[in-house]
DNA sequence: TACGCGTGGGA
DNA sequence: TTCCCAAGCGT
């Protein structure tokens, strides 16, 4: 099912969008770098040139927000503080130390960059925009970035802030993931960059769409280049950019057990290929609706462990979305008679909640494992 | 090329 | 409550 987002912005003549003239640019540089001077945020990752804490900093941005990411960078620079400790690392420990920022496949990435940094440049962090690129993980976007925050060489770069406020300066009327739209607007970024301060440049043009030209409400009043702005000079701000069309979300649903056998609980790993591939989960089942009381293969599942257990009446929902698919996870908890000494499947274990900490779990098992530990293990608590 | 991949904050 | 969407990348 899809349904569109907006209404259609009517560009009746089918022009192709304009760049803006050269006086237009050196203004638009100039009042951006004179905003961002007064209004730029204190930012960890802005304090420092470590060409490595900038990385772990730019993998941790990407469609992430700066508030989720922020205490994530500083606990992860803290456990690896150079990229040797990172290539070293263990990949769990990498998992663990993301776990809850989602998009793990970026943690594998960063810590494959992180080794090829150290194998095949011996450590040193490559310069060229082509080397920066060719590292796993690291994009488009994310070579500019790197190339200008780090070694302030005058690269280019698009990110969702700057397309928006691209696509509202220059009034782009379709959508800005469009190949037509990402060359108009890579053009662009190449033509405003400002080769003399490309390092406070770019960090401008994104504070300028995280602060001012946001996505809803945007605080045009403040805006240092709303002079050069075609979407405001013919009122189409609010419908600009334009957003592609938006996939329905799609229901599923789970029952799911935490047992509990003194005070360990019975986890596993997630098997490749799918979501969270690789980190600890309680053990769930697909239903095909939210069940109202455990089903079969949930039963089997804990039988299969001990004959000596029993299942609280009461289960409780959590509720989690990946992409597009909204989840609903009801989940059961069982008690295990500590005496009978139950199985251990081949994929999973017997944890504590303390060893549960050195463990990647996604931020829905994160929160069951906390339910669980009020509900079921208050005495085990210290 | 279009799609899949997590999560939390704000409206 | 629900929806939107964010410092994208790899396949």
């Amino acid at each position: 099912m899809i349904s569109t987002s907006g209404t259609d912005v009517n560009s009746s003549s089918n022009d192709p969008p304009k760049s803006l003239g050269e006086e237009e640019r050196v203004f638009f540089r100039k009042a951006l770098l004179k905003w961002y001077r007064l209004n730029a945020r204190d930012l960890p990752w802005r304090k420092t040139r470590d060409p490595y804490a900038i990385l772990v900093s730019e993998m941790m941005l990407q469609q992430t927000q700066v508030a989720t990411a922020r205490d994530y960078y500083e606990r992860f620079l803290k456990r690896f503080p150079t990229v040797r400790d990172l290539a070293a690392a263990d990949e769990t420990d990498v998992l663990t130390a993301w776990a809850g920022l989602g998009y793990y496949r970026r943690a594998r990435l960063l810590h494959a960059a992180a080794i090829t940094i150290s194998e095949k440049h011996a450590g040193d962090f490559p310069a060229s925009l082509d080397l920066l690129r060719a590292l796993p993980g690291v994009g488009d976007y994310t070579a500019g970035a790197l190339a200008s925050f780090v070694f302030d060489t005058p690269a280019a770069l698009v990110d969702a802030n700057v397309s928006r406020v691209f696509a509202r300066l220059h009034a782009l009327c379709e959508p800005t993931k469009t190949s037509s739209s990402k060359k108009h607007l890579w053009k662009w970024a190449e033509e405003l960059l400002s080769r003399r301060q490309p390092r406070l440049y770019n960090n401008a043009l994104m504070e300028l769409g995280a602060l001012v030209c946001t996505p809803a409400n945007p605080r045009c009043v403040q805006c240092p280049v709303i002079s050069v702005c075609r979407a405001h000079a013919s009122g189409l701000v609010t419908r600009l950019p334009v957003l592609p069309a938006t996939i329905a979300p799609v229901p599923l649903y789970y029952a799911g057990v935490a047992l509990v056998c003194g005070e360990k609980l019975f986890l596993r790993q997630i098997s490749e290929g799918g979501w969270h591939a690789g980190m600890w989960e309680f053990p769930k089942f697909s239903c095909e609706t939210l069940p109202t009381k455990p089903p079969r293969a949930l039963r089997n599942f804990v039988h299969s462990l001990t004959p000596h257990y029993a299942f609280e009446v009461q289960p409780h929902d959590f509720r989690y979305s990946v992409t597009h698919h909204r989840i609903t996870l009801r989940m059961w908890i069982v008690r295990v008679d500590p005496e009978s000494t139950p199985a251990c499947l081949p994929e999973g274990e017997w944890l504590t909640m303390q060893n549960l900490k050195n463990r990647p779990l996604p931020s829905p098992q994160k929160r069951i494992g906390k339910w669980v530990a009020q509900h079921a293990l208050m005495d085990s608590l210290p």
